[in-house]
DNA sequence: GAAATAGTGTCTATAAGACAGTATTTT
DNA sequence: AAAATACTGTCTTATAGACACTATTTC
């Protein structure tokens, strides 16, 4: 085996910063290690990419997902990868993370998780509150000119439902009008015909759900919000 | 061995996408391989990860740069992370790949690189071409609101030069005085004083530096421009 | 009908672009 | 002085936000 060979054998693994909304504000999905290092910590549910079954590191994420955390995310996207020989107590390693946002609905069916608010987070093991941080600015980012936020709110759902998670989301409040002129240039929902949220001592409102078009996608604007 | 800890042992490398501007185009730099897969072929400036020498992949990828091109490129950001079983002849494989932006004249000392238009690119081996088309994406939108384009302009340089280079990253005129508005606001550049660029038989041009608080770093704008 | 929130019309403020002017150089 | 491009002042247009009004529900 040639010495350059045998440099590029390093330890390959994915974590996956898995959101969502509790409580209006973002939480990060955290599972206790099972192995060491760190066994019995909390972390980002993570694992080696298995090149025997997995036809990328995202197919490696997505399996992660539906094997620790027993759910699958219709959302997940690659962060970035991050390595050197510090981040793992076993020697110098390379790990891609991937971001996934799921509605708060989804997480019902996987009590193995444990949600920690991302202003509040416990101490992370390896580099994983870098992960966490590079996700969260991510999500911030791209709620600025895109429909990212759509994946963290189960459809159907209301216009003022929507604005709030945008608003969880960024951390300010937004202008109404505004906010809706957007959504309707996006053309990234349609109503449901006939179905309203109803129950509120007020008038009730429509809801929508994502083109078909868009399903799995993101919208962008040209200019923002 | 645990058959986790095998599978986590891949062939790990970094690939470059360095990038110019030449005859107001986007040009990337290609080189010809010495080695199998592909021996002779024009391809990324790329090669393993040395874990006992390498800070990290990016420290991988400065240092590709600069054993197979002979340069250093002053911004070098991660693109993306491209993985599979058939990206590579030899077998399951990972490359971290980055975006590198350089002026024209750093190129001038590195002869063994071939530079050709992203708009005609050659048949590339591996997924190179793939990783041309994010990085060419990236660009493309980071110069919609940073201060990215600035690294292809070799300092110092006038504002209508530097208004030129992103018209050719853009490929579309700008408004000149929204361009000079957005600049200023941006507050990354600074005159050099008393420095002129003087020649043409018009008025001579102010020329700019970028401001010491944003070397190496981009500065990113609210709305766009 | 009072209260509450949904949804809209419209005015105001801000930002981007068009256009034309002045400035400074070479030939 | 003519030509060329740098730079700036200012008007127009487009976009974002403020505000208030109407709509529809429950109690």
């Amino acid at each position: 085996m040639s010495p350059s060979a045998a440099d590029s054998a390093l330890i390959c693994t994915v974590d996956v910063v898995l959101m969502t909304l509790q409580q209006n504000a973002l939480h990060v999905a955290l599972l206790r290690r099972e192995r060491a290092p760190f066994a019995g910590v909390l972390a980002l549910p993570g694992g080696y990419i298995h090149a025997h079954e997995d036809a990328d590191a995202q197919a490696s994420a997505a399996r992660v997902l539906r094997d620790k955390a027993g759910l699958q995310s219709p959302y997940l996207e690659q962060l970035a990868t991050f390595s050197g020989p510090a981040r793992d107590p076993r020697g110098w390693s390379l790990a891609v993370a991937y971001c996934a946002l799921v509605p708060p609905e989804v997480l019902a069916g996987a009590p193995a998780l444990t949600l920690a608010p991302v202003a509040q987070l416990p101490p992370l093991p390896f580099d994983h509150r870098a992960m966490v941080d590079a996700a969260v600015a991510r999500v911030r980012s791209k709620s600025q000119y895109s429909s990212m936020p759509v994946h963290l709110c189960a459809e159907p759902f209301t216009l003022p439902q929507l604005q709030a998670v945008y608003e969880t989301v960024l951390g300010e409040p937004l202008n109404k009008v505004s906010f809706r002129r957007k959504m309707d240039e996006l053309d990234l929902l349609e109503p449901v015909p006939g179905a309203l949220q109803t129950g509120g001592a007020h008038r009730p409102a429509q809801l929508y759900r994502v083109r078909a078009a868009y399903r799995g996608r993101l919208s962008l604007s040209a200019r923002g919000l």
